[in-house]
RNA sequence: GCGAGCGUAGCUCAGCGGCAGAGCACGCCCUUCACACGGGCGGGGUCACAGGUUCAAUCCCUGUCGCUCGCACCA
């Protein structure tokens, strides 16, 4: 056996006797590694015959769940069937530096380092130590995720591997930033944004999950009065007061106005009049806004500004406040604010409870409801996520959303399953401004600077050196402290990767990128902002389809998650069954627009097609073993297998002729599922030929030949090897390991020759990965050997189906008589006696009339593709009535059958305008139908005529 | 509320105009010389419900019910 960096693959020989993929997955994924098998070339390539995709990026902090899993298996197969088409293929990895998740994991492990029962925080740190740290943490643990892929086999160029946070990329953020920021795309500003009180940062709208969550509805009183601060009247004489609900009582601190419907009839008398503020006594603004819904609660609605979009939006529309603040009382610390004024300092829940105690005590609470509303939580921490006013940067979003909506309208960029297109375009024509500073510490800082001096911005791509206002010098310049969103380096990752800022080979050899393969859920993050971004600076798309995936959820449906404890951890299923039975699952249940529901079942299930692949091959050693120790002169052909092969397939058997004509098919079937994005149906196809046409049928009949020796043998074994080494190709890219590992121990195969093996320095590289994808061959398509192999599976079926229903033990031997209605079918029943009676299992086939089994009861199968009547004595074989019983299940099937049929053909409609040819297959049936029920009926009155058998009622 | 998707054998899912399919599970028979991770045979479904189009509907259209996921939310 060769070392596995050797030039030439290990070849074990004999095959081990089972499928043991944990003996040769890592060693096989070296080998391909160490040869470069997964590099792309950008030297003088031409664009054409390029095909390129980016890994979506794995966060560093990750560990492989399923749907990395799924995705990169899909990937996977996408680009190793590419690359084995000759297509110069490019699949860039890289990691996300996933700016929350990974502080956070750094965080979590300095705390334990603090002193004397205080945890360390990172401020203890400092925020350069607390950088290199994580740099560190990093380089430490990063490569989990990227050892993970490679045990999934994931066919990855290594040498481009990138980092969201490395040099490059850091270098194309800032540029993206600045130019933006000249643009005037990207501002600095005071908004209403969402922020995590747990994490201390802003999110994006994206970022907080809207939530159900049980609560209650206050119903809390405000007082009307006029300028002068008198009571208002009601019409009756009692004094004006709205009665106002509110889920968030606390907020009412920083109420700047009251709003109702401006066509409210029931609050006419109290327009341009004053709300006295509960429990602080300020007067406000009584406003008429149409957004209020007179239908809901009082009709009435406390204006929060600074912690409620709705409210922020109703206090632009009013200029408001009209001589008060914007007032903020929650604190970015999650304590109210001196705003807050007796409450300033409390926590948010510590507030709302001393709120609703002063209100109740001072009678303005009259009414609590239980409410079922939605509470924005932090996407990372699952903290309730508060609105504040707060000065962040964002990017002014619908100038770049415009040709991103385009490019999809017009077709550049094409969504799959298309109807994800909605969805995209939905979100797309309500975008709203992206927030994308985040008060964390890692990730890439914002390239601004404050002077001290005139305390302008001077937004640049390296520190500068004086003020761009005031030419103060750099030392009275300070940095932004925050960095960006994580998903901002993400929106450039298609062509940062490749090089840019810097005009590259590889940008022009792979940009656009040909697929995004990704989920669903990432559309707004991800896909739709690489969209953007890639229009604005490369002047073209990112990618020219995306393929969207399904989520994959445990067997009952739900959302795999570490607290609910059903996660299948794909390298356990790795360890356990190897990576391709998990791949060939994956691919096989990627069927469009749904949910994966996993089941270990199911990895199981396609184990056992690893097993059983793994055995057609060791059959076919153990045969091509057996001729050369027979003598047999069994050499490679001039011209190879497939083109001896091709220019004898007229001399060839029926059976051979069969399984070169049906791989036709196959190989059509897989492309095409291929081409569609349909993975399952090339996986269904694969499996159902594998098994049950190449093992269940090919195998069996191909052991007559074998044993016969001389040119039979020779056709049989050319044609064993041709068809596993076509299927090996064919699967390789859904189940990489075995079919490399089964291929590598295949005679007469050659040395890689697709363009990308010719690229590649090696003189001699043997590796499946590298072989020409099979190409259907018109002229291998044999239809006079698929009917006549049709016939025998007839035959032969009938036969096991009589053994079977009669529980008759294989060891037993019997005779079957055929008589056939025409000549040809005698002429057939002798061309294949050997092989009826071998997989049928039966001692000897003969021709015979009624009676010539020479028993006193026969069985009788009547049959009309061959037209031949098989008959079985049934004496001291069968008890009569268990063959009765067979008979009369039989009779019943065709008498359904031939009552379906001819109900069809009694409607005159049916009959003038089916189709003709349907027509007249119906009225074959029938006749079949009628024939074979006349048969059965007559062997029925035979066997009750039997002597000594009760006649059946 | 708007949008998308899904309801097919006990379970997981294919099929998407011409007599319902697979895997697993189940029953019976087999340690037959590639494979017990196996072979053979079999049982099991008013294709959610109600209408419509069609010669023909699980498949197309409409509605109902049930489930899932986005988006927007009524404070």
């Amino acid at each position: 056996m060769q070392h596995p960096q050797g030039p030439i693959r290990p070849t074990p020989h004999p095959l081990a006797k089972s499928y043991e993929p944990a003996t040769f997955e890592t060693a096989l994924y070296e080998y391909w590694n160490n040869h470069q098998c997964f590099a792309a070339s950008d030297e003088n390539e031409p664009r054409q015959q390029a095909f390129s995709m980016v890994i979506p990026p794995p966060n560093v902090t990750g560990a492989l769940h399923m749907g990395h899993a799924l995705t990169n298996t899909i990937q996977d197969i996408l680009v190793r069937w590419r690359r084995m088409k000759g297509e110069n293929t490019l699949w860039l990895p890289g990691t996300d530096h996933a700016g929350i998740a990974t502080q956070a994991q750094v965080e979590k492990a300095i705390a334990k380092e603090g002193k004397g029962g205080r945890p360390l925080t990172r401020h203890d740190m400092g925020r350069d130590a607390f950088i290199a740290r994580t740099w560190k943490w990093k380089e430490e643990h990063g490569s989990q995720i990227t050892n993970q892929l490679k045990r999934l086999g994931s066919s990855l160029d290594w040498k481009r591997e990138r980092f969201t946070m490395d040099e490059g990329l850091s270098k194309a953020v800032r540029e993206v930033f600045v130019r933006l920021y000249e643009e005037g795309l990207i501002y600095r500003g005071e908004r209403i944004i969402n922020w995590c009180p747990r994490c201390q940062t802003a999110l994006s709208d994206l970022e907080v999950i809207p939530t159900d969550r049980k609560g209650f509805f206050w119903h809390l009183i405000y007082k009307i009065v006029d300028d002068s601060g008198k009571p208002v009247k009601n019409p009756d004489g009692s004094d004006a007061q709205l009665v106002i609900a509110t889920t968030r009582p606390e907020t009412l601190l920083g109420d700047t106005a009251v709003a109702v419907h401006p066509d409210d009839e029931r609050y006419r008398h109290l327009h341009g009049k004053k709300a006295v503020l509960p429990l602080l006594g300020r007067l406000i603004p009584i406003v008429l806004d149409s957004y209020v819904d007179r239908e809901f609660g009082s009709g009435a609605l406390k204006v929060t500004p600074a912690h409620d979009f709705n409210d922020y939006e109703i206090a632009k529309r009013h200029n408001l406040p009209q001589g008060l603040p914007m007032i903020s009382v929650m604190g970015k610390d999650g304590r109210i604010t001196p705003a807050g004024g007796p409450y300033g300092g409390l926590k948010f829940a510590e507030a709302r409870e001393r709120v609703l105690q002063d209100l109740r005590e001072a009678g303005l609470l009259v009414k609590v409801e239980d409410h079922l509303h939605k509470v924005g939580l932090c996407q990372r921490c699952e903290n309730v996520a508060e609105p504040i006013i707060s000065k962040q940067w964002f990017v002014k979003i619908a100038p770049l959303a415009k040709p991103a909506i385009e490019a999809v309208e017009q077709g550049k960029i094409v969504f799959s399953p298309k109807s994800w297109e909605k969805t995209y375009f939905e979100w797309m024509y309500n975008i709203r401004d992206w927030c994308i500073s985040r008060q964390l510490w890692w990730g890439h800082q914002i390239p601004a600077w404050y002077c001290g001096r005139c305390q302008e911005i001077t937004v640049s791509r390296e520190a500068p050196t004086q003020c761009k206002h005031c030419t103060a010098p750099g030392s009275e310049l300070r940095q932004d402290e925050d960095v960006l969103d994580t998903w901002f380096s993400s929106a450039l990752w298609p062509f940062s990767t490749l090089g840019w800022p810097e005009s590259t080979k590889a940008i022009r050899t792979f940009y656009p990128t040909s697929i995004l393969e990704t989920g669903f859920d990432i559309i707004f993050f991800w896909v739709a902002r690489m969209i953007m971004m890639g229009l604005h600076f490369m002047n073209d798309v990112p990618f020219r389809k995306v393929y969207l995936h399904a989520m994959v959820r445990d067997e009952k449906g739900e959302k795999m998650s570490k607290s609910k404890g059903n996660v299948i951890d794909p390298l356990v299923i790795i360890e356990k069954h190897g990576a391709d039975p998990l791949r060939f699952t994956l691919a096989a249940m990627a069927g469009q627009g749904r949910d994966i529901k996993l089941s270990v079942d199911r990895v199981e299930g396609y184990r056992a097609f690893c097993n059983k692949l793994w055995n057609a091959t060791k059959f076919f050693h153990l045969q091509l073993e057996a001729a050369k120790g027979a003598g047999e002169d069994i050499e490679e052909p001039a011209g190879g297998v497939e083109g001896w092969l091709r220019h004898h397939r007229n001399e060839l058997i029926a059976s051979n002729r069969w399984i070169l004509s049906r791989l036709q098919t196959l190989i059509e079937k897989v492309e095409q599922g291929l081409e569609k994005f349909e993975l399952n149906e090339s996986a269904q196809a694969l499996y159902e030929f594998t098994w049950h046409e190449f093992c269940d049928w090919y195998i069996e009949f191909s052991k007559l030949p074998l044993k016969e020796g001389g040119q039979v043998r020779v056709q049989t074994l050319y044609t064993l090897q041709s068809v596993l080494e076509a299927l090996l190709k064919l699967m390789h890219p859904f189940m990489p390991f075995v079919t490399e590992e089964l291929w590598g121990s295949l005679p007469w195969t050659r040395p890689a020759t697709t363009p990308a093996r010719r690229r590649n320095q090696e003189p001699e590289l043997f590796t499946i990965m590298l072989q020409p994808f099979p190409r259907p061959e018109p002229i291998m398509k044999d239809a006079e050997s698929e009917r006549t192999i049709e016939a025998l599976k007839t035959i032969i079926e009938a036969i096991r189906n009589f053994r079977g229903e009669n529980n008759i033990s294989p060891k037993t031997a019997f005779t079957v008589i055929y008589n056939p209605s025409i000549a040809a079918a005698d002429v057939f029943m002798r061309m294949y006696a050997h092989d009826i009676k071998a997989l049928a299992r039966i001692s000897d086939l003969q021709r015979g009339e009624q009676g010539s089994t020479k028993s006193k009861a026969e069985a009788v199968i009547p049959l009309t593709n061959p037209p031949v009547e098989l008959r079985i004595g049934l004496d001291g074989l069968v008890n009569v009535q268990e063959e009765t019983k067979r008979l009369e299940k039989e009779l019943e099937k065709v008498n359904s059958d031939l009552a379906h049929v001819q109900r069809k053909l009694a409607q005159e409609t049916f009959v003038a305008k089916a189709p003709p040819e349907l027509v007249a297959s119906e009225r074959r049936k029938e006749q079949e139908y009628k024939t074979k029920l006349l048969e059965l009926e007559r062997a029925l009155k035979r066997i009750s005529e039997i002597p000594g058998q009760a006649p059946r009622a």
